[in-house]
DNA sequence: CCCAATAGTATCCATTCGTGTACTATATCC
DNA sequence: GGATATAGTACACGAATGGATACTATTGGG
């Protein structure tokens, strides 16, 4: 939650959207949770470039935003799952769209470069 | 174009697409281009919150990245006219969906403060 | 002359972002 | 003891972002 008024114009919620996912990682972060829930090392093996420093405060963000669950079991050695919520569900269609689009445009520079 | 390597997994094309769009403005900016052609000054009285500044700024970038076409013409005043390229309009249903995910997560807020 | 219209540019600055590096804590096993 | 598993935390730093402020250039009108 980061960039706060737009003056809630008629395009304001794209990037009140855009606000909640923009952040190196976490589309990908999202993308991997719509699998279902994840442990913190499930989520790093996942991702390889991923340094354990940004999965930490992507996943905290992404929480303190509300659209992922942080479950804490009292376990040693640490056990922790991570599950979209409710709000995290209901952007499926949000990383869909974003990911055909993603794949569509990286399909044409290839045919571009050739 | 900021961020760059993402070991091209799976979730890879997400962050792609949202590398393309994120930046304060652009959403919004992106979502009053799909209208049609707007200047400069249109733009900005669109979004009445935006500085001149942030404004050039953000065409510029889209333009760099390929998303929005600048055509200046040789007048006086100046007059630029800026349009959304090829890649941009494939970007609509991207735009619609940030949009309406961001309608329906405000309307969702205001219902649970009350 | 000044002001208006248009679309910027130049310089600077505070804040945020992404990351590197090293260290932490617990229990278990060799 | 050291190594492993797990999921972090602490501190620091350079780059990037968003924005403020002032100025620019042309033509035309009052």
């Amino acid at each position: 939650m980061k960039r706060k008024d737009f003056g809630c114009g008629p395009g304001c919620p794209v990037e009140v959207t855009l606000d909640l996912i923009d952040g190196k990682w976490k589309g990908v972060i999202l993308f991997h949770l719509q699998d279902g829930t994840c442990r913190f090392g499930e989520l790093k093996r996942k991702m390889p470039r991923i340094t354990q420093r940004m999965l930490t405060k992507q996943l905290r963000a992404l929480e303190e935003d509300g659209l992922v669950i942080r479950k804490v079991y009292p376990e040693v050695p640490p056990r922790v799952e991570y599950t979209l919520s409710e709000m995290g569900e209901r952007l499926r269609p949000v990383i869909d769209v974003l990911k055909a689009w993603g794949e569509d445009h990286r399909a044409r520079q290839v045919a571009d470069a050739a």
